[in-house]
DNA sequence: GACCTGCTGCGGCTTG
């Protein structure tokens, strides 16, 4: 029995909790943890426990009397952190074990009195830990030298990442203080590569997954609205939605702030009309933190009333709402890894089951949206791929280390960063190339055959936004008498007397300072949604193929109802032209007058990919990654020869690559720290991250395009 | 018409 390998003060807390039994994905860890110092990955659906499945073995196995802290939480926000101080502290009082927040809204006076007594607990974010080695090395040494565990919440959202990447060399720098090694336990719901998963800890051999993949019951029904006659949401979803969620509590999501902002706002509406509540909310990014926090807190607190949030994926990830009894989605969601942490929100207490209402506003979002619940119903994730190469990290790292060390010699720092696990595949001499050139612009300095930060470093080693990898776009405080409602960029549509749509409200604007990046707006009646930028998700090649499968195919989907079953026929309809014998090596290609419509359905890799070549050769084309087209002027006789020259321009890409980024570095906006290599390096990582030129060559080369005309 | 994440040290202020 797993229970009775626990330590009793854990034993008589699992008493106090009065479940009925263990978690499975518990009693494993329980068994695996105490028996071994191996690294685990536990992989269980959401709420089911697994914070308590990483925290009940470790708790009974460490030795807390030792000095310095022993176990190490990492989490990617700081609203988990708290959520999860709260359940840690309340396990450890059982023990008498201190647990510290360390983030960058925690308290100073705690921390103060962590690095004059390290013991316990600690809870952080990476970002709080690439401050500490940049700022004060000696707290890491004397905190972190004697770790038994690091447990690694939600660690999907590092994988593949650049933050991932950045935690990976952290935690193989914090090996190197902690001569003994530690443990690593990784949690979380959606892990599509159990290899990539394993990885990560920095030892795959030494890494056993621990795997439920018990799913929950879950109601389906897809609905469909079309918006080719609306601007905006269509009138009737909207009703619709009303309908399906006015006595529920409901999360939903739209895949973008504007539209969450909007269907908050329309159906409160609504709601006001026919006297129905008023709990209408949005979450989202640009919404200010205190309101976010107060709606949280109204889910999680609120048993009898009703609610709705329009969000994004800020309520993806394992913040505590309560229970929520339906998960809306809004138009396809851009990954299954996201839409399964979504479905997870929903019928979180005892054996209800969830309920999924799919909404679609065109016959490719509901294509889109089919293919992703099918791939999700067969138990696929996408895979992730972590960059082998990141020399934008390297960059990032050499500056952290040499501040951290205070100096070193250029082969000590080269030494260092190829010792890092997140770094094994690049090259020492690619790393001196990119030591020079940050010696160079005066970021490094050699003084007496030392590497120190350079005068010009010191700018950026010491600026606040140092400490992350990714970037963030500059925004404005919207405030309304004194009390701040959000942020939002600055847009041609932020002028005085414009409205817009904010925390599920209508503002005007009043006044724009632009010197104080601050607006001030009161209540109005009717408004915008806000406009955004921001780049979009990245579709896997997966959905494409099953998108372009389904439309081959005559399957029957009880979910979809009247309008949905139409819309797909109607779909179907207009492929059926196409004499599609293998959907895995044919592709559409429809002509149409003087053009031509090739249906690639590739993943957004592949398709950037192809648009940066079409784009290089000059033929004139247009892209639409919704329908995942490319239309050419172009007569089909042409089309072979097309195909083998961009096969030609895939031999010579990074020059076209170079080319490219000296007339526009805008390419180089998925990358924080990439604008500072030297262009073989830069050219390097958009071949790696950004595109697949690989994959374009294989599609290039194996695809053959069959031809309909239209009629 | 696609998303999200995090942040030190210090000067200068107020408050007990």
């Amino acid at each position: 029995m797993s229970f009775d390998l626990l330590a009793e003060p854990i034993r008589r807390y699992v008493r106090d909790q009065r479940w009925d039994a263990l978690r499975p994905i518990q009693a494993a860890a329980i068994q695996h943890i105490l028996a071994s110092d191996d690294h685990f990955i536990l992989a269980s659906r959401t709420a089911s426990g697994k914070t308590e499945a990483a925290f009940l073995p470790i708790l009974s196995k460490v030795d807390f009397r030792q000095p310095g802290v022993r176990v190490l939480y990492v989490s990617p926000l700081i609203a988990l952190i708290n959520d999860q101080f709260q359940r840690i502290e309340q396990l450890c009082q059982y023990l008498d074990v201190q647990v510290t927040k360390w983030h960058g809204e925690a308290s100073r006076a705690e921390k103060k009195k962590l690095v004059q007594v390290p013991q316990g607990i600690v809870l952080i974010t990476p970002e709080s830990l690439e401050a500490m080695f940049t700022n004060a090395p000696y707290s890491i040494k004397a905190l972190f030298d004697n770790l038994q565990y690091v447990v690694i919440d939600e660690i999907h959202s590092f994988l593949g990442t650049d933050r991932g990447i950045h935690l990976k060399s952290l935690l193989s720098r914090l090996a190197d203080v902690n001569p003994p090694g530690f443990s690593v336990v990784g949690l979380s719901a959606t892990i599509g590569d159990y290899a990539e998963a394993k990885r990560f800890t920095g030892d795959e051999a030494r890494t056993k997954v621990l795997l439920d993949r018990t799913g929950k019951e879950m109601h389906t029904a897809f609905h469909y609205f079309s918006d080719e006659d609306e601007t905006g949401l269509p009138l009737a979803l909207l009703k619709d939605l009303y309908k399906q969620t006015s006595t529920s509590k409901v999360l939903v999501f739209p895949n973008s702030r504007g539209r969450a902002e909007e269907i908050a706002v329309k159906l409160r509406k609504i709601s006001d009309r026919v006297g129905g509540h008023a709990y209408y909310f949005s979450h989202h990014s640009s919404v200010d933190k205190e309101v976010r926090e107060y709606v949280e807190a109204f889910a999680k607190g609120t048993d009898r009333h009703p609610f709705c949030i329009a969000c994004t994926s800020t309520l993806e990830l394992g913040i505590d709402i309560g229970s929520v009894d339906k998960v809306v989605q809004v138009d396809a969601a851009h990954s299954i890894a996201s839409l399964i942490q979504r479905v997870g929100r929903s019928g979180r207490r005892g054996g209800e089951a969830s309920q999924l209402l799919l909404y679609a506003t065109s016959p490719w979002s509901l294509l889109q949206s089919l293919a992703c619940w099918l791939l999700y119903q067969e138990g696929f994730i996408e895979p992730v791929r972590t960059a082998r190469r990141p020399y934008d990290l390297v960059l990032h790292q050499a500056l952290s280390i040499t501040k951290e060390l205070s100096g070193c010699t250029s082969e000590q720092l080269v030494e260092r960063l190829h010792r890092n696990t997140a770094f094994a595949a690049v090259e020492p001499a690619e790393i001196r190339a990119i030591l020079a050139e940050l010696v160079r612009v005066d970021w490094l300095e050699e003084v007496q055959r030392e590497l120190i930060i350079g005068v010009e470093g010191e700018y950026v080693v010491n600026s606040h936004n140092f400490y992350s990898v990714f970037k963030t776009e500059p925004a404005f405080k919207v405030a309304h008498a004194g009390k701040t409602i959000g942020e939002i960029p600055l847009t041609p549509q932020v002028r005085e007397d414009e409205n817009l749509l904010l925390a599920a409200r209508i503002w005007k604007i009043k006044y724009v300072d632009l010197a104080a990046k601050k607006i001030e707006v009161i209540p109005a009646q009717d408004g915008k949604p806000p406009l955004f930028f921001g780049g979009g998700g990245v579709v896997d090649p997966a959905i494409r193929a099953k998108m372009l499968q389904l439309l081959f195919e005559d399957s029957h989907f009880p979910e979809l109802d009247a309008a949905s079953e139409e819309a797909l026929r109607e779909l179907r309809r207009e492929f059926a032209i196409y004499p599609l014998t293998e959907v895995g090596r044919q592709r559409p290609v429809l002509q149409k007058e003087q053009k031509l419509v090739l249906y690639t359905f590739t993943g957004t890799r592949v398709s950037r990919s192809l648009e940066f070549l079409l784009g290089a050769l000059e033929v004139p084309f247009e892209h639409n990654e919704g329908q995942s087209s490319f239309t050419l002027s172009t007569s089909p006789d042409l089309l072979p020869a097309l195909f083998e020259q961009l096969r030609l321009y895939l031999d010579d890409v990074e020059l076209l690559l170079t080319q490219a980024l000296d007339t526009d570095d805008s390419l180089l906006d998925f990358t924080k720290w990439g604008r500072h290599l030297p262009r073989p390096f830069q050219c390097a990582i958009l071949q790696e991250r950004y595109y697949d030129f690989d994959g374009a060559k294989q599609f290039l080369e194996t695809m053959q395009v069959v031809l309909a005309c239209a009629e």
